[in-house]
DNA sequence: TTAGGGTTAG
């Protein structure tokens, strides 16, 4: 084995820079209490307690009315029900009767009635619940912070939590989950400073000696996951001195997330050794699925694949919506949609899997007829469906189907285009040709283009070689993501291949001068359930030699039939012969030649690459599939290209 | 009385 690929990070959420609301919590002077008063509880009333578990919350409230000394339990399971009926009218009356009947102090019925609105989505009613209740015990301010946290109030929840430290409320183990949670609620956007609220709650859980409370722990792990911080996750995963089948599943997690694949299936080894083989579920497969499908690991998957059918976790739709997804990104369609049509329940992730499966694979229609498929099961599209289905037309260049998509969308569903969805049509415009069209779309956006969207643009403006536009787009990419190497590679690329070679140098040198390096180009492969990766300069592969000779063998037969090398993407000043050696050295190229040494005559070669698949190995791996009769699967980071025979699907539109 | 991890896109 080789070594796992070095995969690039994917991007961290971002935090947003927000100004402390400063809600005033107190009207009177707190009485701060730790433990609830009520320990007093007499019976319920048995009709009223039948009445409210059948849902009967009429005919309950009518008993209630005629019940002279109703208790606390009475009050307890009526707001019960009328939260698991959701039925806003009800809670409204049974809260009128408890104030009448001087229940308005009890703090556990206000702790009730403030998760009862939060679930009922009454945020305002939950606030003043809080704020009428003089004696506020810690059940009550966790059930605000829960509130506020859950209804994506998150710097509200921040500043409900730093009110509770400025008077010395005691928090509890109750109180971090919630107010950790709500320093990535609250960031949906970006800001630096929520991530620092969430670390100055850190130092204040270790203060207090909670880091190793499991809650609270795997609470800490998820919020550094959502950071990107694995090695931060993996300290306070390391520290806990119980761990369940809760923490080992958050850790998995943010491995698969983080761009950490081949740690998350190493981890999942360990707890199958310290916990066992019945200790995995549902999350647990989720996490290790997500994995396989970034490795592009079929073998693997099919052995999760497996896990799952012999652990009875092959009925839970999230197991289903990614295993759909695993077979998707390992290059399987067929398997994917196998599954997909035999699941009992689809869900709308399970739809948009599909869409964007078809979608990935070059298959643009098949995406719209399963789009409107959807549709007419009645399935209420999302945000990523529409997403999903404008890929898919960009993918193949189905321009008028896309506008007619994007317009249904607005008018008909009424979602708002975000971000992403502008990005779809300017990148479906642009690499159609139709640039200006692109660039009068980011200029009529009601909402700030971001780097995402220039991007598109600035890919596009590669495609059909538009110095002029591919420059402004670059300004304001420079100014959005000063740091992002990929964005001058493109657009020295783009100067490359105008021949401008000035301009080449002029951005190489911006490129060092912010002391920038273009991210490596990696492949890898899966052979015999193992992973073997490779990168550009390989001189570690035992196989080098073998795959540097049978490669220049293969040029050698390409040049005979006319092929003529593309080193445009090489930017050094070298000769042509030297730039064709790196060329012929490209990670894709020394995988497939991998593959071809290493297996079985007729067996499909999939190989996945981190970055764009270049123009130089596509037209030699088209030329592999002829000559070796070898179908080649290649998963670069947009799309997968399918060659056979001499041809890809994508049919060099990519 | 309250608490932790999850599927789809880019």
């Amino acid at each position: 084995m080789l070594g796992f690929p070095a995969l690039p990070l994917t991007p961290k959420p971002h935090c947003r820079i927000f100004t402390n609301t400063c809600h005033s919590y107190h009207n009177q002077t707190p009485t701060i209490t730790c433990s609830s008063s009520s320990s007093f509880k007499p019976t319920k009333n048995p009709q009223i307690q039948h009445l409210s578990k059948q849902g009967h919350l009429k005919q309950a409230l009518h008993f209630l009315s005629q019940e002279p000394n109703p208790s606390q339990q009475t009050y307890e399971l009526l707001l019960l029900a009328c939260t698991n009926h959701r039925s806003l009218p009800h809670a409204a009356a049974v809260h009128k009767h408890l104030i009448d009947d001087g229940f308005d102090q009890d703090p556990f019925l206000a702790t009730k009635l403030i998760n009862m609105y939060s679930q009922l989505d009454c945020l305002d009613e939950a606030r003043r619940v809080f704020q009428k209740t003089q004696e506020k015990t810690i059940f009550l301010w966790n059930a605000l912070v829960r509130a506020l946290t859950l209804a994506g109030e998150g710097a509200e929840a921040i500043a409900l939590y730093q009110e509770m430290i400025r008077i010395g409320v005691a928090c509890d183990r109750f109180t971090y989950p919630h107010v950790l949670k709500a320093c990535v609620v609250s960031s949906p956007s970006s800001s630096i400073s929520v991530f620092h609220v969430g670390k100055a709650i850190h130092t204040h859980i270790l203060r207090r000696g909670f880091e190793t409370q499991v809650h609270v722990a795997t609470t800490l792990v998820d919020f550094y996951s959502k950071f990107g911080l694995v090695s931060y996750a993996r300290r306070v995963f390391d520290g806990m001195p119980e761990k369940n089948v809760v923490s080992w599943s958050a850790m998995i997690g943010c491995y698969a997330k983080n761009s950490r694949p081949c740690e998350a299936l190493e981890l999942f080894h360990e707890m199958i050794e310290e916990v066992g083989d019945d200790y995995p579920n549902s999350v647990t497969m989720v996490g290790l699925l997500q994995a396989c499908a970034a490795l592009s690991a079929l073998g693997q998957g099919k052995v999760l694949h497996a896990y799952s059918l012999r652990k009875g976790l092959d009925s839970i739709v999230s197991v289903v919506n990614a295993l759909v997804t695993m077979y998707v990104k390992c290059g399987s369609l067929e398997a994917a949609r196998q599954i997909f049509d035999q699941m009992c329940r689809k869900d709308v992730v399970s739809w948009n899997a599909m869409i964007s499966g078809y979608g990935i694979h070059g298959f643009g229609r098949e995406a719209i007829r399963l789009f409107e498929e959807m549709m007419g099961a009645g399935v209420e599209p999302n945000v990523i469906t529409f997403v999903s289905v404008l890929e898919a037309c960009s993918h193949v260049g189905l321009v008028e189907e896309g506008k007619g998509l994007f317009e249904c969308m607005v008018r008909k569903y009424r979602i708002f285009p975000s971000v992403e969805h502008y990005a779809c049509m300017v990148d479906l415009l642009g690499r159609a040709g139709q640039l200006d069209e692109a660039a009068k779309i980011i200029e009529m956006m009601r909402i700030e283009p971001d780097p995402i969207v220039w991007s598109s643009l600035l890919g596009a403006c590669r495609i059909h070689g538009n110095v002029e536009l591919a420059e402004r787009a670059s300004i304001r990419l420079f100014e959005l993501e000063p740091l992002n190497a990929g964005n001058y590679v493109l657009l020295a690329d783009i100067y490359s291949e105008a021949r401008m070679w000035d301009d080449v140098d002029r951005v190489k040198k911006l490129l060092e001068a912010r002391g920038l390096r273009k991210v490596p180009g990696c492949s890898w492969i899966e052979v015999k359930k193992k992973i073997y990766s490779f990168v550009s300069v390989d001189e570690l592969n035992p196989q080098i030699e073998q795959l540097h000779a049978l490669l220049l063998q293969l040029s050698t037969e390409m040049k005979d039939r006319g092929y003529v090398p593309d080193t445009k993407v090489v930017l050094y000043e070298l000769d042509e012969n030297e730039k064709e050696r790196i060329v012929l050295g490209h990670s894709e190229k020394l995988a497939v030649a991998f593959g071809l040494i290493n297996s079985k005559n007729g067996e499909t070669i999939r190989i996945t690459k981190n970055l764009r698949l270049c123009e130089d190995c596509h037209t030699v791996t088209k030329f592999i599939s002829k000559f070796t009769n070898t179908e080649i699967l290649v998963r670069d980071v947009n799309r997968f290209h399918h060659f056979k025979d001499g041809v890809c699907s994508c049919a060099d539109y990519w």
